[in-house]
DNA sequence: GACCAGGCACATC
DNA sequence: GATGTGCATGGT
């Protein structure tokens, strides 16, 4: 039932848009940094920060770890709360060096809900946070839900509007198939979506679930 | 100038 | 547990 609906949305949403390519980043360690980075922002203010990490060479966990915090702040200035941001990734360092050894390799022997619930003991590291490290940096079959995922399927009455974030991301991995592929791509489609088509104020046309039912006068989203 | 962007922690009730 | 607030740059 709810699960034949997702699987539509998903075929209307790949057969438009096509693959996404996520995540936008050449190792585990930057998918990191970036996942910490968008919360709340703009991709392309992530780039310029991200940008400026590449060119003072502080994008690995050793060098990061031992630039002073003050320095690591004005170099992701372009990406927005830039002193709370230094400090998370900060507090990201400090607990990977201490539990870790510095080292990401151990996460791929972590079971998925274990390194979700270890990555949210970090503070600054939220749910959509920890769950875009889980997923696109070590493939793990975790549903990222964002504010585009809320307010699509809100949209769409698929769900009511007082989910919280667990049972979203319950809602869609209890009615997919367990795939890291389709949950990685079904994700990033979402986003594209709630990019092109359901910010707060756009109304919906020509977006690929147009014709599916939908009310753009609920409340706040 | 207003609004928005791939959230999160914390205070307060 | 729910609700309100601060954090900040850059594009439209």
């Amino acid at each position: 039932m709810m699960q034949e609906t997702l699987t539509e949305i998903y075929e209307l949403l790949f057969n438009r848009f096509g693959p996404q390519n996520w995540w936008p980043g050449e190792t585990q360690f930057e998918i990191i940094v970036g996942a910490i980075l968008t919360q709340n922002t703009n991709w392309s203010n992530v780039e310029k920060a991200i940008t400026n990490l590449k060119n003072a060479d502080i994008l690995s966990a050793k060098a990061m770890h031992n630039i002073e915090t003050a320095k690591l702040a004005e170099l992701i200035r372009p990406a927005g709360y830039y002193n709370i941001k230094a400090g998370r990734l900060k507090n990201f360092l400090n607990w990977l060096f201490e539990e870790y050894d510095g080292s990401l390799a151990e996460f791929e022997n972590i079971e998925t809900e274990r390194l979700r619930r270890e990555l949210l003991s970090v503070k600054g590291i939220g749910r959509e946070t920890a769950d875009s490290i889980v997923l696109y940096a070590f493939g793990k079959e975790t549903f990222v839900v964002d504010s585009y995922t809320a307010r699509i399927v809100i949209r769409h009455e698929l769900i009511e509007p007082e989910t919280d974030y667990e049972q979203l991301r319950y809602f869609f991995q209890s009615n997919l198939p367990q795939s890291e592929e389709l949950f990685n791509e079904y994700h990033a489609l979402l986003v594209r979506t709630g990019k092109e088509f359901c910010r707060p104020k756009a109304r919906c046309a020509g977006c690929p679930l147009e014709r599916l039912p939908h009310n753009i006068e609920i409340e706040h989203y």
